[in-house]
DNA sequence: GTGACCACCTGGCCGC
DNA sequence: TGCGGCCAGGTGGTCA
């Protein structure tokens, strides 16, 4: 039984990345792997995929934990042949608790393990995701073979990445938020990406040149290095002192800037709407 | 194949 | 103070 409750959050953030989701799956692997399920409560059922809630339930329980991965914003735990893949949307978050601790409002699913601590699905708005599936069909038949390369898989190149959008007239941070295209990226680093690579988000995703390309491969590859090391975005954090919390928000250039100085120009930042994202961006520097 | 729109959901914010 | 309406966001589905 643990002593005390570990509240852990993805990055902190409200809206989870890859890195934030890194961060998440880098905390709970070194607290929940080699647990064994004993029970599972489902409070809010559609939230499971894949299976019955039913299903869900009886297959899991008696299970071991083996591993936790995680391919873009998914974080797979693996307990030998089955697998539950998690998406955590917008505010779904995990908390390691002990038994005895009450259920708070949003939490929407509890696994209760056999050493007396419990890992909770935490999720205000309802939007997360959990597919239960074969281990063998992670890469087969699962939601994951939909999702592009990770900007951090050398296969991403700008000449891969131009072959993608030759014929994409959307504009380019839309583009670039379309998981089937490069997995990992949400609303925050297509931002600092965008800034980074000089680019319009509005400019047409399929008139950018190799070097444009090129550039928005090499600049995500930066951004989500570094949010990775620091443990993510924290732009709206949880009252907790054992809370695990990113560092990434102290390097933000441009995304919640709007009206403060550009750092290369000094001009206001901007802040639009494309395709109903919320976008900050210089209007002087991004062409 | 592509783009636009909608639904999902709830807390926070704003105006009345 | 309380109420209603709007906004935020990632993904999947539908339709043109």
């Amino acid at each position: 039984m643990m002593n005390q409750e570990f509240i852990i959050i993805p990055g902190a953030s409200n809206m989870p990345e890859l890195p934030e989701v890194e961060t998440v799956r880098r905390t709970l692997e070194t607290l929940i792997v080699g647990k064994t399920i004993r029970d599972i409560d489902v409070f809010y059922e559609r939230i499971i995929r894949g299976s019955t809630v039913t299903d869900f339930i009886s297959k899991l329980e008696g299970q071991t934990l083996s591993s936790i991965d995680r391919y873009g914003k998914y974080l797979i735990f693996i307990f030998g042949e089955l697998t539950i893949l998690s998406h955590l949307r917008m505010e779904g978050k995990y908390f390691i608790k002990n038994l005895d601790e009450p259920k708070e409002k949003h939490e929407h699913i509890i696994f209760y393990f056999t050493d007396g601590s419990t890992l909770r699905y935490h999720d205000t708005r309802k939007f997360g995701t959990m597919d239960l599936i074969l281990t063998k069909d992670i890469f087969t038949n699962s939601p994951i073979i939909k999702q592009g390369y990770e900007p951090f898989n050398e296969k991403l190149t700008g000449t891969h990445l131009r072959s993608l959008l030759k014929n994409r007239k959307t504009a380019i941070k839309s583009a670039l938020l379309d998981q089937t295209v490069m997995s990992g990226l949400g609303n925050i680093y297509v931002d600092e990406v965008l800034f980074l690579s000089k680019l319009d988000p509005e400019r047409q995703a399929n008139t950018l040149t190799l070097k444009q390309y090129k550039d928005v491969v090499t600049n995500a590859k930066k951004v989500l290095t570094k949010a990775v090391e620091l443990g993510g975005t924290t732009i709206r954090s949880y009252t907790s002192s054992l809370g695990v919390t990113g560092r990434f928000q102290n390097e933000l250039l441009v995304h919640m800037k709007e009206k403060e100085p550009c750092i290369i120009c000094l001009k206001p930042i901007t802040k639009i709407k494309v395709n109903g994202r919320g976008t900050y961006y210089c209007t002087n520097c991004q062409k």
